[in-house]
DNA sequence: ATGAAAGCGCTAACAT
DNA sequence: ATGTTAGCGCTTTCAT
């Protein structure tokens, strides 16, 4: 029933400055280490100042500044996590899985997106490194320079590269088989009889999308298929950029049975696209989401596995910031393919 | 080409520890404030000394310790957010609206789901206040005890309550229309003739979902409709709970021609129960979703603002952290009705 | 068992 | 313009 009235005169908020062990200590009338002891479950503290302690405590409410303690004992309990967008449940999915680890640990997160902007990345990055996060995990952009990468983890700020390997620098990587899985669900429409496939992709500078385009291409050659430069397009995923190009692929003289699309945002995109036609080419995706097996027909995908890549880029970074040295670590998680109908659609023979 | 080999024999990583401005200062023979100052851009120092402590930092790879500056100036430069989770695009756009705004104001975040556990809520907030941040924006858990809320905000840390409102607590909130807006979307179905109109929610006791189903009994009340018991049902969003009492309420002897569902996972869930039904009872879901456009039909929705949520939130937390110490702001925000299709099914008439 | 004192890396008077 | 010093709130020897 201590109904504080938070908005009277002066404010409870923005009151005075909270109470340090300094202010417990003169309280209870002990030593400034007594104080630290009892905060810090030391037992051997005599019962009649723990108790002085504890009052004294709750009377100041005192909550321990667990910034000055990590100046002072040299590690933050926190890492950062820079993913392109949390808003894409590719990376929502990473990074629940990099929170509920962590928090095993005792360690916060401080996260954030990048929007694929190479300068926020760098920013961030650096950023994080100012505060001393214990570790990083991150998901390059694919465009940016990674000079200061190199010096951070020289430095000493250990990093775990995630979806993405950096440009140029050595260093653990937790990746998707990225290159395997687009080939997987390439030959699966393969062997559904399609051999018109058309393939729709992010930018070509994505890693991701430049492997799995080769992967397209590596199902196209297995089966002796002819690659058709005709059928492919890159750019990034909305329905505004593909529109067009996938219209003008459908309209070709020998126009494509079946498409491949490298991503979520892709897919999404691209069923966008295609919403209200009466018929359809077959489709593959590669990575699920939601509802893919609610649309009409189910969405056959490839479907990655984000929760497991957040945790093995955790474990890996965890696994750094104990002390391990050793070579750089790569984790390539593979994929699963979930036939939902869309996939399985054959060729429409005219 | 400074491939630093990173795991030669003592490891480039944790190395030495990294340089404070005390090295800078005398690797460039000058003072610790003169360090200092070039660090914070301030001009009055000479150039040669300029020049030889910008030498300085560069050879030893210097970046200067925010927490330690934090630590001196009182301040943080970071925010907390507990949400219920990040895998709920919900609160992953709120999130990405959070982020943005607070990354413009030189703040970082410090992020986490609350996974409607309580303890784990009380144990974030407990650390982000033991961090001192500089605020918090946080969405409770519906059934928590709030005493250590109303103790931390009283011990001078701010604190903006999303989506929900705290138990108990006079403080600043952030909410969506609920009421009104579920009212809106069953008058919607009750304009397309409807009468017998299930509800669907999440449980009870979230307010948000208790809100939304006494919008729905507004509109009944408001169209003269009696309202019956055996039309609602309210439990954890998910295809096994809904399943059998759905089908039981639309084996009805005077079944719902349509059923309004009170949030996104609700409305997911009750689409997976219905998939591959012949006939389908009207629908109108509470928030919007990723895709719910491109179903047949497509799922008419009352849409909420997460985003603006967000900043809205951000917002408030930054006039308080500013010094704000006006009464408790309420902010609403309304819900945007978007009819796609699966709302206007007329009842069927048999 | 307890306290005094040094110091984590930085900023901000205060001198010069 | 530059350096010296105190101190942010804590932990951790080191005495006692």
């Amino acid at each position: 029933m201590t109904r504080t009235s938070p908005h009277t005169a002066g404010s409870a908020s923005r009151g005075q400055p909270r109470a340090t062990m300094k202010d417990v200590a003169a309280l209870a009338k002990v030593g400034l280490s007594t104080v630290s002891r009892v905060v810090n479950g030391d037992n051997r503290v005599s019962d009649a100042k723990t108790a002085a302690v504890l009052q004294a405590i709750r009377e100041l409410g005192f909550r321990r500044n667990d910034s000055a303690r990590q100046l002072r004992v040299g590690a933050t309990q926190s890492i950062g996590l820079v993913i392109e967008n949390v808003i894409d449940p590719f990376f929502s999915h990473l990074t629940h899985a990099v929170e509920n680890y962590s928090l095993e640990r005792n360690t916060l997160l401080l996260s954030a997106s990048s929007t694929r902007d190479p300068e926020r990345t760098r920013r961030l990055v650096l950023e994080f490194c100012a505060r001393r996060v214990d570790g990083l995990i991150v998901t390059p952009a694919d465009t940016e320079e990674t000079g200061y990468l190199q010096a951070e983890m020289d430095a000493g700020t250990p990093m775990v590269f995630v979806d993405r390997p950096p440009r140029g620098i050595e260093a653990d990587t937790v990746l998707t088989g990225d290159r395997s899985g687009a080939a997987r669900g390439v030959a699966h429409l393969i062997r559904h009889g399609h051999r018109r496939i058309a393939c729709v992709t992010d930018r070509g500078q994505l890693h991701t999308a430049a492997q799995r385009l080769a992967g397209y291409r590596d199902a196209l050659d297995a089966a002796a298929i002819r690659y058709d430069p005709e059928l492919v397009y890159s750019a990034t995923p909305s329905v505004e950029n593909f529109r067009t190009p996938v219209a003008r692929m459908l309209a070709l003289d020998n126009p494509p049975t079946a498409v491949f699309t490298g991503n979520n945002r892709s897919t999404v995109a691209i069923l966008r696209v295609m919403a209200g036609w009466d018929t359809r080419p077959a489709l593959v995706g590669f990575d699920d989401f939601e509802l893919a097996d609610a649309l009409h027909p189910g969405v056959t995908v490839v479907a990655q596995h984000p929760a497991e890549m957040g945790r093995a880029a955790a474990e890996q970074l965890f696994r750094r910031i104990g002390g391990d040295t050793g070579p750089p670590r790569h984790t390539i998680l593979g994929t699963t393919l979930i036939p939902r109908g869309s996939g399985e659609i054959p060729p429409s023979r005219k």
